[in-house]
RNA sequence: CGGGACGUAGCGCAGCCUGGUAGCGCACUUGCCUUGGGAGCAAGGGGUCGCCGGUUCAAGUCCGGCCGUCCCGACCA
């Protein structure tokens, strides 16, 4: 039983963060003159206004009274880095399967996240609204949706018996608002979000905050009079992604994405790069072209040439046992490239055939978006040799009796070989377009490394990435179902014109640690670190030290920084590794030798610099590296 | 939901095969010592061995059921 019982977790605050309660905070007591009026004001006094960074209020927290549990060892269920860190952090601890509790520091992160947040979308035009978490049942079968949705919607009844859910989006709840408020189109345009507790009842839950249960979420709606003004409102919010994700400092590409079933004009994913993302992401090195992969264009590049029919049969071999493309290629001694590697797929609409070259790999989502098809599935052995008289292996194109879809890079084999439908035999000087007709050439194939951007001539390159956010152009599918409508200046009744925008708040907190770590820990990116500045006695047996600390600690605070103050009677080795775990960007370290000569260090996380300075000139100089990396966070 | 594994002190684990006194490291408490990168010595506290049932003189260990957790697949912020 992993789960921390009552008393277990009084325990386990005292561990560390609380660790030496009595003995460290007793003497560390006689430093300061009265206990509980300076934790009083070291915990919320608002400070004077800030020169720094525009901000409006420090805060001075003392690590001796603060619930902020590190361990040196992991959890053994902790997976990915993030995870690993924010539960070695003290940042978060998990209460059942995809569930977390905050824990102060945790929550500092988050409300940072939300803040930048909050301020983009303000400054984008829209509004911030609060929905309820707990959503009646008819709204969600009024839009179908009560059935559609699955497991994952979870359902409870009140003590009447009526039917409700836990909001895992609110489309529904939203859009329900909006036809009840408005009705003209001098109402319109507007954008509405919240920042709001989401439930998800995931199959299956993991990563920690990267993928829970319950979980923030910034979402925002946006209606429009047309699609035209959606477009704008689209761009507005897609902009405003931008500016979000570079002010938390961090690397990310906004994806084409597929709009798959949902159907809708456009859809970007914005993806933080990170080699443990879940995604596989394609950017282009010369422009600014990225896609998720299953979206990622193919387009003919010029080389293939139009098949123009010429005289000629092909010419049955004998290849026994060949059956994979390299077997086959190898065989025959002719290259993978010029293979007519066919594919048989089991659609909604009928059994289809794709031939594509066979040095690529095709892609099911475009196939299935090609075909209009609601699903599409490779065929299994057994119809296989329903369709082709042949085990798998040994498909070809000539002479099938299904549809025939064939990838742009098959033009380009003017002459080429593929199965013969029959065991232990392929074909040669097989033409496409004289030999068999495709019913279309189309872009069938998963795109390639290296392979060319389909807008400019760049090449392409993969990486990984996380799914931070997701902007969607909805149309009036959820206007239609509830129907919202407004009049327009003609008194025509029209529908509302949809969008809708989603941020992962835990989630962009995790990604910053995926992007932004080392062997020590967290380095976090000044605009969404815990605290800005760590102020660090060496020991604390030295009054005069750390009276002097101290002191420099408040300046700072005063000067609207947010220091903790690390007041904890524990050895310098694990007060550092503390500070460097937790990520704190900047640290300001009271050595004895270096206080007897008026001097202290101001150490950078992320740049494992050290440099020595005067005390007195300790505050300003932390103002200015602050106002650096400030500025290293500018949208 | 399918496949795999695990559940023993707050955390990390051993013990189980071959049934017989519940252990180790870290953390915690006390004392000494130490004080610039998770020290050292000594003495302590802490466990319904996930739960229920069965086999047995005897179950952490063997058997059955249940619960929980994690990993791999399809979904998503």
């Amino acid at each position: 039983m992993r789960r921390e019982r009552p008393g277990g977790g009084e325990g386990s605050r005292r561990r560390r963060g609380g660790g030496k309660r009595c003995g460290g905070s007793l003497r560390a007591g006689k430093s300061r003159e009265n206990g509980q009026g300076e934790r009083y004001r070291g915990r919320s006094r608002p400070v004077c206004r800030a020169p720094v960074g525009g901000r409006e209020e420090g805060a001075l927290i003392r690590y001796s009274e603060y619930l902020m549990p590190t361990s040196k060892e992991t959890p053994s269920d902790a997976e990915v880095v993030s995870h690993r860190l924010m539960l070695r952090a003290g940042l978060i601890r998990k209460v059942a399967s995809g569930i977390y509790n905050y824990l102060p520091a945790g929550l500092r992160v988050l409300r940072k996240v939300e803040r930048i947040i909050r301020e983009e979308m303000d400054r984008a035009g829209a509004q911030e609204v609060l929905m309820p978490a707990v959503i009646p049942a008819e709204l969600w079968k009024e839009s179908g949706r009560w059935e559609a949705y699955g497991k994952e919607l979870l359902r409870f009844r009140d003590r009447a018996d009526r039917e409700f859910c836990l909001g895992p989006t609110h489309e529904e709840v939203i859009t329900d608002l909006v036809r009840r408020e408005i009705h003209s189109y001098r109402q319109l345009p507007l954008n509405l979000y919240q920042i709001q507790d989401k439930f998800r009842d995931e199959i299956r839950p993991r990563f920690g905050l990267m993928r829970g249960r319950e979980f923030f979420m910034k979402d925002a709606y946006s209606f429009d009079v047309d699609e035209e003004s959606a477009a704008v409102t689209y761009r507005k919010m897609y902009d405003a992604y931008g500016r979000i994700f570079r002010r938390m400092g961090l690397e990310f590409r906004a994806v084409e994405a597929d709009t798959g079933a949902i159907g809708g004009s456009s859809s970007h994913e914005f993806m933080v790069i990170a080699d443990s993302g879940e995604d596989a992401v394609v950017s282009c090195e010369r422009c600014e072209y990225s896609a998720n992969v299953e979206k990622a264009e193919c387009p003919p590049d010029g080389s293939e040439r139009p098949s123009s029919p010429s005289p000629g049969t092909p010419r049955k071999v004998s290849t026994p046992g060949k059956r994979t493309i390299e077997e086959v290629s190898s065989f025959l001694g002719i290259a993978p490239g010029l293979l007519l590697k066919t594919l048989l797929f089991e659609t909604d609409k009928g059994d289809v055939a794709v031939v594509l070259s066979g040095s690529h790999e095709v892609n099911e989502t475009k196939v299935k978006n090609h075909l209009g098809a609601d699903w599409v599935k490779l065929a299994g052995e057994e119809r296989v040799r329903e369709l082709t008289g042949a085990p798998s292996g040994y498909a070809g194109p000539v002479g099938l009796s299904v549809r025939v879809l064939a990838d742009h890079s098959v033009r380009g084999i003017a002459c080429g070989a593929t199965g013969a439908n029959e065991k232990d035999a392929h074909l040669v000087d097989v033409v496409p377009g004289r030999d068999f007709q495709p019913e279309a050439y189309a872009d069938l194939r998963l795109v390639e490394e290296g392979d060319r951007c389909p807008r400019c001539p760049g090449p392409l390159r993969f990486s990984r990435g996380i799914e931070v956010g997701h902007v969607f152009r909805l149309g009036t599918k959820y206007s239609k179902s509830l129907s919202a409508t407004y009049l327009d200046a003609g008194g025509k009744e029209r529908m509302i014109v949809m969008g809708c925008y989603g941020i992962g708040v835990g989630r962009t907190a995790a990604a910053a640690i995926e992007q932004h770590h080392d062997p020590d820990g967290i380095q976090w990116p000044v605009s969404i670190a815990p605290f800005e500045v760590c102020v660090l006695p060496v020991t604390m047996k030295n009054a005069a030290l750390v009276k002097e600390a101290e002191r420099v600690a408040e300046d700072l605070s005063g000067k609207g920084i947010e220091v903790l103050f690390d007041d904890r009677d524990e050895r310098p080795g694990i007060k550092f590794k503390d500070a460097d775990l937790v990520g704190i960007p900047l640290r300001v370290t009271f050595g004895e030798k270096n206080y007897e000569a008026g001097y202290a260090e101001i150490r950078d996380r992320k740049k494992g610099e050290t440099v020595r300075v005067g005390i007195s000139a300790i505050a300003d100089r932390v103002c200015a590296e602050l106002d650096l990396k400030r500025k290293e966070c500018a949208p």
